[in-house]
DNA sequence: TATGAATGAGGTTTCATTCAT
DNA sequence: AATGAATGAAACCTCATTCAT
């Protein structure tokens, strides 16, 4: 694991614990083992990690989500298997998905270039497309579902972490989402 | 309006407009007309006064739903008008209401008393289980079913606020949310 | 128990306990129950009040001194008696003594005027001069001889204090500290 | 020098002159010709260095005493000159005394590990035992012996420092005192 | 006599960032 | 590529004191 790869997995778990603001850069170096400079050698300034953390998180996201839409599937069970996989990301990254919601509802989201915003959402946006299209979908804007699919997920997400659940409840609620999510969106 | 209130109304649009951490209490004082010490007088530290906008936002909130769910309507007619006013009420505050997502995704939410943080929800929690207990929603866990609107409310926030529309528009959106929501809550 | 007193009282225990600097005069009014102003309705300044718990422990200590060397004793009995006194009194009110070495060794010492000082030891030095002019005292100057005198009372308070001796070995040590003191001041 | 030296010495100057509650972090910072925050870069508080300032003089003290110590005397000469030097150290430096008794009647004394108190009167302990074991000395407990050397060393410092002697006045007192230190502790 | 809200100067401390090595 | 001492602006907070009631 190179010094700058340690510095962003320790700024990530430091973030997550304590917010950008109540994480020091001299607390981010030190928890990593490199020298307070060695940050600013990597990253000119504080933002600049932050905002490196937040892309290399959506681009996990959107790399495995690519992964799914990719396989030769039908496109019920393309969407079926997102949504699945989204939550199941989620629950197992929980540090990771805070991180983005905290970004989200922070003045650094601003601070991102628009082009870099739509790269995460263009793999999405086709084979929704194409779901609507093929009247599998509810005949609605292609952004407007994936606004409710992702509140879903969100949704979901928020039910599981507030309790303890063992794994097949987790998954029982999971797939009830699932179907309850599908009621929503399906063509009828 | 006492010196207090005053000192909270300006945090509080301080606070919507630059986020708690680009708000020095300092600031927060001079555009009161208070005196620096008056702020820490009242509130013993800035935190404290952080959580204190926050618990009045969500009064405010909760407030509001609560009078809707008191009115005298048939369940199915409480659930729309909650619905549709929550996304108004975010539509016409968006600062209050991305404040209390800065909030909620921050290290201050976990020092707030469980208690306090019940009483959010608890008005919601009762007309939502008759509304299963009488068979006109989902069999599902009373949780769930509150986790779902409010990611229900939080996509169609999120899809609103990303383009421009304008007002007619908006109110489209906002029934079809509704009909979505309702596809898929409903009981069947 | 007046308010002023109060006060008095709380102020002292307040400054051994965490020194004049580390004891805010609003936590002085809150644990005497009083009001903040209340306390600067009775000393203009915390100085005030800090010198005026000085002169009260100065004055009980003089007053009892006083009552020894007043008794129809002889002097070197007064002698004795005043030293026996002096360390049972400190050790009684240990509280008290500590507090008057805070203060001699604190900028407040040097606020007092000379001649309030000066009436501290007046009685002490009439007796003494006595018992160097009738060659039962050694033939030092009168300022001296209180001098050792107040240093060894300092000795054996600090040497009881340091451990932990129960009342028969305390008497023992007192009896001892006398013995040496008298060898050291007396005339040959 | 370096920047910590400097701090260490300035600091040292300034308490000394003005207590450590009349002089701010900010001045010392400025007088040793650092930024304000080098200082806390080197002392985590300002309580750390009013500690180290502290450990400084005594470990200056305890050295001073020690090279008496060692030299190849006889016993009680060792013992008269430990309490010449004493004495004379005390006056030539007043300020560093008076810093002692500040912090040792200070909330600071007491957090303070006590391994590193002990320390500094480990070398006393020893010779004195030695004189009590040879007779020379009373037998009584050597830190009785101890507390009564040091309320010795102080009266007398008192006493000088009360008024104005010439430096033949001054020489004159010490010895007298030392007669009667010796006359308090020696063997009979 | 007593109160307690209000003050504001001043203190300690933090921290992102720089730079000589 | 890496270091870590040094920086200084700026933040939060304290507290003796005042004053209208």
């Amino acid at each position: 694991m190179s010094k700058q790869e340690q510095i962003q997995a320790t700024a990530l778990r430091l973030f997550v614990a304590n917010g950008f603001h109540g994480t020091p850069t001299a607390k981010i170096a030190a928890e990593a083992g490199v020298a307070n400079g060695t940050l600013f050698y990597h990253y000119k300034t504080k933002d600049e990690l932050v905002a490196a953390v937040y892309n290399k998180i959506k681009d996990e996201q959107a790399c495995n989500v690519q992964a799914i839409i990719n396989r030769d599937d039908f496109i019920t069970t393309k969407f079926r298997n997102v949504f699945v996989h989204s939550v199941n990301w989620a629950l197992k990254n929980r540090d990771k998905f805070y991180y983005i919601q905290q970004f989200n509802f922070s003045p650094h989201l601003a601070q991102l270039s628009p082009e870099k915003l739509e790269l995460h959402i263009v793999g999405y946006a086709e084979f929704i497309a194409e779901g609507i299209r093929k009247k599998l979908l509810r005949q609605q804007p292609v952004n407007l579902i994936i606004s409710m699919f992702n509140g879903h997920v969100y949704g979901i997400y928020q039910y599981i972490t507030a309790a303890n659940f063992d794994s097949a409840e987790e998954e029982k609620i999971i797939n009830d989402g699932y179907e309850m999510l599908w009621d929503m969106l399906k063509y009828m």
